[in-house]
DNA sequence: ATATTTTTGTACCGTTCCGCAAGAATTTGA
DNA sequence: TCAAATTCTTGCGGAACGGTACAAAAATAT
């Protein structure tokens, strides 16, 4: 907190003319619609306002700014599954989680995105091992979220036995990864919330 | 039948020196491992042994090359999930469908890579309206396949009358295409029988 | 005032990008 | 043997790529 980021404790030099924190959602902005390799650093400029030389200095080379997107992208979406997920009663619990998502799936001026990890970061996941990593610690987190939230409606005798809860959840998750591939190739929200609410049924009603 | 395919009836000019299906298998290979963007022209040459300009002559621009990979994918896709949704029983169908895909989706020198059309088309499909229909035919496509063996599987009298056929297909669905993200991104061979092992299970159970 | 520190803007580096032009090479037909 | 047809190879061209050097600008510290 003794650092220069209060208002009133100017630093020594000349100020940033930017918000970082606006110019960091624009980043993602950006990447989301566009993915990684399909994304220059003059797009990024552009759509910041900065230069490339501001951006570099500011938030690294174009491989950093992705990391930095993904990992801004995953903060948002652990305190929203939190929030979703902390609902009294698990078919309320999921119903938000998936409406929720599907808000953010379709979101963008382009056009709706899907998800930044599933549809932008999973191609590259081949060719790096560190995004790989990022997706798989985010994808592993969702999945032991969920987890957490179906084991304790068992333990509040909502839904039966005969599926462990580590398997639905993954299940659960699947339409999750489902909502985002399908929301960004054009199906609409409709359908998506019917895919959701069917999936919600089949979990609750297992026995 | 009576064009020059046959290799006894012989054309004007100089022959190609390699074979088309071949070269197209390679491309196939290299836009599945590094996405459309990730791709170059000179990529493709190294890996199909041809240079550009003879590339360009077969198989059009890079756009083109890239939805003929996706068309030659879906093709074999079809194939494959029509062959294995053919078995008798509807959980022995489901579980050929899964298996043959996680062979497919692990399938790879650089590692596993998924699906062509849920880890790199995706991508492009905010972009490009073009390959996002493709997506959304190919996707439509599988999700009609499953809906039709469940729908027969329903008239056995396998499954219950409580989810809908159309429902239970999309959630089946779901879940191969998490199958192929989560392939792609490093989940292991086990977890990822194991996933479709408790769909089926979910799905053959749903009352 | 002057020095110091940090950011900004311009311009440039070498490389790679996609697409194509033009001629050499290799075959069949006359 | 020569003409026609098709493919292959070399090499170019203009643009875009990621990244950086350098000096002007704008603030604080002394």
């Amino acid at each position: 907190m003794q650092d220069g980021t209060n208002k009133t404790t100017r630093v020594r030099g000349r100020p940033r003319a930017y918000d970082p924190s606006v110019v960091a959602g624009r980043i993602v902005d950006t990447f989301w619609t566009c993915g990684y390799a399909g994304t220059s650093l003059d797009q990024l400029a552009a759509a910041t306002g900065l230069n490339r030389p501001s951006l570099y200095a500011a938030f690294g080379d174009k491989k950093s700014m992705y990391r930095g997107a993904l990992e801004a992208f995953a903060t948002q979406v652990r305190q929203e599954v939190g929030a979703a997920l902390a609902a009294p009663r698990l078919a309320a619990a999921l119903r938000h989680f998936y409406r929720g998502a599907i808000a953010v799936y379709l979101s963008g001026e382009a056009g709706p995105r899907g998800c930044l990890f599933v549809c932008t970061a999973a191609v590259e996941a081949v060719t790096d091992a560190d995004i790989r990593e990022d997706i798989g610690r985010v994808l592993q987190g969702i999945d032991a979220a969920l987890e957490a939230r179906i084991r304790q409606a068992r333990q509040d005798g909502e839904i039966g036995q005969h599926q462990r809860p580590g398997d639905l959840a993954r299940i659960a998750s699947a339409v999750l990864h489902s909502l985002a591939v399908r929301a960004r190739t054009g199906t609409p929200q409709r359908q998506l919330e019917r895919l959701a609410d069917a999936t919600i049924q089949l979990i609750v009603a297992a026995a």
